[in-house]
DNA sequence: GATGGTTCGTCCAGAAACTGAACTTAGGTG
DNA sequence: CACCTAAGTTCAGTTTCTGGACGAACCATC
């Protein structure tokens, strides 16, 4: 298999990583979580070749996580600002985040705090159930195909 | 910056990313969610190089995310299992799961369906807040630096 | 005891991706 | 005019990934 086949498999992970699943994509959108969104401050920020930049923020916009819109004229610039469809990917983003947080945190703690603006809180992201808003562990979830299945 | 480096920055993203954030471990932790647990199983589901399958897996393993047990001797083999570190990355995949089936399911539909056995039904992953327990969105965290900064 | 099968790898040459550094474009500043 | 910014593009050299062949250790069958 080669990485533009992932696109195609009857699999919602292989569909979406298709798109994030690459070490840049993800920490581009993660510095585009916290407000990045000029092409200096992206390639400043990871100090990675300016290629990669280009090429990843144009995948994210083609795929539409990303939106490029100009900030000012003569000389026209661009920005490059979250869609819906690439704020949807929060909870994704939060997840890694908080997983790091439990195994990778120092004695010192974790990099960044989140307050939940509703209640004042800085809280962790908790995995519930849609249902009945129960959290939901591995162990407590069977899997079988669904009806988009090959 | 290079991959390497990744893992010594203080963020949390950065050192998951380290380890998860390559398009092929994101699919061998797929298929381990799914139950597959030995060398020829994931290559053969992954239709993948070799190669990429023991560097990945020893990887994992290093990490702690898999576990590598013996299932037999004469000759010993070994099977990969998720230890709780592993199990703790469910929501991540949950997470890009749902993602994926918002953004990229055709009109047949989810290609998987999962269960919540507590309550029988199939359902979505929502994150919410660990302290008041409501569901959140990109729009209402505010990130400030923690503890653990640089 | 020779042949073939299973499982889990290693090795290698060629292809693809990534890197750093220089260059380009289109304008703005002093 | 010389120098600066933002957003890329180009390119040679390096690293990583790929497919395919090969190896090791055992089992089954004839």
């Amino acid at each position: 298999m080669k990485w533009d086949d992932l696109a195609d498999q009857p699999c919602s992970i292989a569909r979406s990583v298709a798109v994030i699943g690459d070490r840049w994509t993800l920490m581009i959108l993660r510095d585009a979580f916290l407000g990045v969104r000029r092409f200096e401050a992206f390639q400043t920020r990871l100090g990675i070749s300016r290629t990669i930049i280009t090429e990843r923020l144009k995948l994210l916009v083609d795929e539409g996580v990303l939106a490029k819109v100009p900030y000012q004229d003569r000389p026209v610039r661009h920005e490059y600002r979250l869609t819906q469809k690439g704020l949807d990917l929060y909870p994704v983003v939060m997840a890694i985040v908080h997983w790091g947080d439990q195994h990778y945190a120092g004695q010192a703690g974790a990099p960044l705090l989140h307050r939940h603006k509703a209640c004042g809180c800085d809280f962790a992201p908790v995995m519930t159930c849609s249902e009945c808003h129960a959290p939901v562990g591995a162990r407590e979830v069977e899997t079988r195909a669904g009806p988009g299945a090959a």
